[in-house]
RNA sequence: GCCUCUGUAGCUCAACGGAAGAGCACCUCCGUCCUAAGGAGUUGGUUGGGGGUUCGAAUCCCUCCAGGGGCACCA
């Protein structure tokens, strides 16, 4: 869209004109004095909300992005405080983590000067932004004030069993050469540099987050409501609960048995053949006995499936593949021999690595079977319509005697309810009486027992990168892995001088000599420190109660504090972190409780998910040349324009198209608000019961409404409120009661008031200018008069037959009986009814009575 | 493929089952040396389509269509 930007030059032409720059300029070193935004102390009575904006990694400069969520935070911390509450909103710094490792690298530079450097611009460009934050809890990630507590809380779960090591096949990106959390990986490729992940076998640091997986389900439900269903839905996914039972096979020629998962165990009947992961060590084991041959064919197949990428794996439709073992397994229920196949359709970290096949049942397992021409039986009667089979029609209907549809043949797995066949002494039970009898079967029997399984793994948080809050274990020859005692914190970075950062795989933090190695606390001999630094994610997983605390040097955070502030009243930011962060942030908060540190069990009572700031269509990428620089929209249009733009442009979770909106509007809208207040000419203290009744109805209507539609997030709704609330005004002044008028002066005053929420400097000016010291940000919200929301005629309709026949002015109090009554009496309506028989008359007073006749 | 959310004026969105409305944009007029600022006013709708429930449906139910998002060999 052109238009042409509205330069504070143009509208200062007349010299008492709005001019935002100056409006600016004036009330910045005012607020900076007065400190308007810092947290009162604990003896301070008023009741308390927390809100809390996703703190930014510090990348340089705010971009449009950061103005929206940041604006969106700031509307409800000020809305609140002018609801009455003593209001913490914080703002920190996420700022460990690759980016400035990476530049690093380049320039040849230490991570720690560019960060710094890097969060001075950034905070330079949030003065001028003004959001009402408390400045004065500011925290950096970085810091070892901070990443000491990160360390500390690091040692609480290593006491708890909760973080522990272990060699396995991790996600390995080979650009940014370190690990990555499940988390960090998505659609097989790194989150953060997009190249292929492979595999690697390494020995690692993970936190028990499985542990918790129960509870990160079961705890959504105190947030149905206050997080969007979207968000919820996702966690709920990435834990993957599914409940079922483990059955033990036993396997020719082996002792031991190997238990399988299933969610089906209704169709213990219909298996045919056992699948094993084959990269599991249970595949390895049973082909050693197998034949040479088998055991080349083997070996060649691991082999390619290892080469395999995760893209390869997640692609839709593959063709199944394996390789048949040459053993057999044991079906414990019916003694039934099986044989037993190695394939890459079944993973080997999920359940036991291995499957019971049901290809009956199974879409996977009959894929599998059809593949190699294995038997398929049918265990469910599941009498559902199957897509792949057409129907032979016998003079246009279904036969009455259709076969039963063999999924063998039409390769429709039959996976619906139904009742059992062929199942021995389980025949004709239902699905879901058959999986409880089953089971019951199988645990009373020994050969089994209700499971539930996750798809959750545990939180892999080693890193092989320098810029990274350090792990605080000693490896000692002797005693081994020593948790460095909590007084000796924090283990400080050494300095990134003669470190080589450059990516190779091990941590850069392994060279420093003078830092690795140590002696041991335990017995003081040799030892070494780990030299690997934690994910990013743990540093942000507690930052919330940091706050709290944020200068203390004795306590990570004081419990009584967070019984004060938290949970956090008001969490927002974007839903990129709707999996990663929140999740890690809900499991700490559980870990804290368990520890009694806390007495809630979630970090975040209500969460706002902001939508992005798109230009034509697209996310803005200076690639993409469709970039639209914060700081030139601001030197443009002002602080106050652009959030009142962001506010305005969609409700707050919609995506915003730069192209689609008007920050010259809302400039212009701004310049109409302030010129009323500049054109009051009453003093403060004139009497409001004096003024114009309309305007004072709209005035109140809105105090009424806005509450409702700020705590709803309907902020673009406020804001066109507003607009009219300014408009009707303007009329009043120019071709109404006057300027002079109370009506004026109050809907003026309560303009400014809630112009604060969304465009600071303009309410502070207008609030100068009607007479009063700053700061408007400290004014309370007016309360609606209720005898001014009620309107003193409504007009009522009339219907007959479902169409409008007649309306009537009639008081909003009437009663049903007396509307009727007039209802009746009106000539359209009688005309409209005619001759005919009235059937029904209802009566919603005051707004309808609907006449229904017998037509 | 499965699960979800959303379809209302050109745009962004409102409307306890009770008259389809706001803001912005557009257009016209006033204003102005010119342009802009500023002011006044008018347009604009099969509420995605079809069916049902109801005295009455944008709203509830079914179905189809179109978009967004999530999940997707997790046994």
């Amino acid at each position: 869209m052109n238009e042409s930007p509205v330069s504070h030059d143009e509208l200062n032409q007349a010299g008492h004109k709005y001019d935002f720059a100056a409006i600016q300029k004036k009330w910045l070193p005012v607020w900076d004095e007065m400190k308007p935004f810092a947290t009162s102390d604990s003896t301070d009575r008023r009741p308390r909300k927390y809100v809390l904006d996703m703190f930014p990694y510090p990348s340089g400069d705010l971009h449009m992005g950061h103005a929206e969520a940041f604006g969106f935070g700031d509307i409800v911390a000020r809305y609140w405080r002018q609801q009455g509450f003593n209001v913490l909103h914080p703002i920190g710094w996420d700022s460990f983590g690759l980016p400035a490792e990476n530049a690093a690298i380049k320039r040849g530079v230490d991570p720690s000067g560019w960060t710094y450097e890097n969060i001075a611009q950034q905070k330079n460009s949030f003065r001028t932004y003004a959001p009402s934050f408390d400045w004065d809890r500011e925290l950096h990630t970085s810091d070892p004030e901070y990443y000491r507590w990160t360390q500390w809380l690091f040692l609480q779960l290593y006491k708890k069993g909760l973080a522990y090591r272990k060699d396995s096949a991790v996600n390995w990106c080979p650009f940014d050469q370190t690990v990555l959390a499940n988390e960090q990986v998505v659609d097989g490729r790194c989150e953060r540099c997009g190249n292929l992940v492979t595999k690697k076998k390494l020995n690692q640091w993970y936190f028990r987050i499985t542990d918790y997986a129960d509870r990160l389900i079961d705890d959504l439900k105190q947030l149905e409501g206050a997080w969007p269903t979207k968000v919820l839905s996702m966690q709920r996914n990435w834990v993957g609960r599914s409940t079922g039972a483990d059955v033990d096979f036993t396997i020719e020629g082996r002792d031991g048995v190997v238990p399988v998962y299933t969610t089906r165990p209704d169709t213990l009947y219909g298996v045919t053949f056992m699948v094993v992961a084959a990269d599991s060590e249970l595949a390895a084991e049973l082909v050693t006995d197998a034949p040479a041959e088998t055991q080349s064919a083997f070996a060649e197949y691991l082999d390619r499936v290892k080469g395999e990428s995760d893209i390869d794996r997640l692609s839709t439709d593959r063709e199944k593949t394996g390789v048949f073992l040459e053993r057999y397994a044991v079906n414990p229920i019916n003694g039934e021999r099986i044989p037993i196949w190695a394939s890459d359709y079944v993973l080997a970290d999920y359940g036991h690595g291995a499957i019971m096949a049901v290809p009956a049942h199974d879409q996977r397992d009959l894929d599998f079977a059809r593949a190699f021409d294995l038997p398929v039986r049918v265990v469910v009667d599941t009498n559902q319509p199957v897509t792949g089979a057409i129907p032979v029609l016998i003079d246009g209907e279904l036969p009455d005697d259709l076969p039963p549809t063999d999924p063998k043949v039409t390769g429709e797995a039959l996976v619906g309810p139904g009742r059992l066949i062929n199942s021995g002494p389980f025949n004709s039970l239902s699905k879901n009486a058959a999986i409880a009898k089953v089971t019951e079967a199988l645990t009373s029997s020994g050969f089994g027992r209700g499971a539930k399984n996750y798809r959750l793994r545990d939180w892999l948080i080693s890193r092989q990168r320098y810029w990274g809050t350090p792990i605080p274990i000693i490896h000692c020859d002797k005693c081994g892995e020593v948790p460095v005692p909590e007084d000796q914190l924090p283990i400080k970075l050494p300095s990134a001088e003669g470190l080589d950062l450059q990516p190779k795989g091990t941590s850069p933090l392994g060279a420093a000599e003078d830092w690795i190695n140590v002696s041991c606390p335990n017995c003081d001999g040799p030892a070494q420190r780990d030299s690997d630094t934690m994910d990013t994610f743990v540093d942000s997983s507690w930052y919330y109660l940091r706050y709290l605390n944020a200068t203390s040097d004795t306590v990570a955070f004081d419990p009584a504090e967070a019984e004060r502030w938290a949970p956090v009243d008001q969490y927002v930011g974007g839903v990129e972190h709707a999996i990663l962060h929140l999740l890690y942030s809900r499991f700490m908060t559980k870990v804290l409780y368990d520890l009694d540190y806390l007495t809630f069990t979630e970090p975040f009572t209500s969460l706002l998910n902001q939508g992005m700031v798109l230009m034509d269509g697209a996310k803005m990428s200076k690639s993409r040349g469709n970039l639209v620089e914060f700081a030139s929209e601001l030197s443009l249009y002002g602080a106050d324009a652009l959030r009142v733009t962001l506010a305005f442009a969609s409700p707050p979770e919609d995506d915003i198209d730069w192209a689609d909106v008007s920050p010259a509007g809302s400039a212009k809208f701004l310049a109409r608000a302030w010129r009323v207040a500049q054109d009051v000419t009453s003093a403060p203290d004139v009497v409001w019961k004096k003024g114009d009744p309309a305007l004072r109805r709209v005035t109140h209507r809105f105090l009424a409404d806005a509450p409702g539609l700020v705590e709803s997030f309907k902020f673009n709704v406020v804001i066109a409120r507003l607009m009219e609330l300014v408009n009707v005004t303007r009329k009043v002044i120019d071709t109404g009661a006057g300027p002079a008028d109370a009506a004026v002066r109050e809907a003026a005053e309560v303009t400014a008031v809630a112009l604060n929420l969304f465009a600071p400097y303009t309410a502070e000016d207008m609030w100068e200018k009607l007479g009063y010291e700053p700061t408007v940000a400290k004014v309370l919200w007016r309360k609606a008069d209720p005898t001014l929301l009620v309107e003193e005629s409504v007009t009522c309709v009339v219907q007959v037959d479902g169409k409008v026949r007649d309306r009537l002015e009639v008081s909003p109090k009437i009663d049903s009986d007396e509307l009727e009554k007039q209802a009746r009496a009106s000539a359209a309506v009688v005309r409209a009814i005619g001759d005919r028989e009235i059937v029904n008359v209802v009566v919603r007073a005051p707004r309808v009575v609907s006449i229904a006749t017998r037509k």
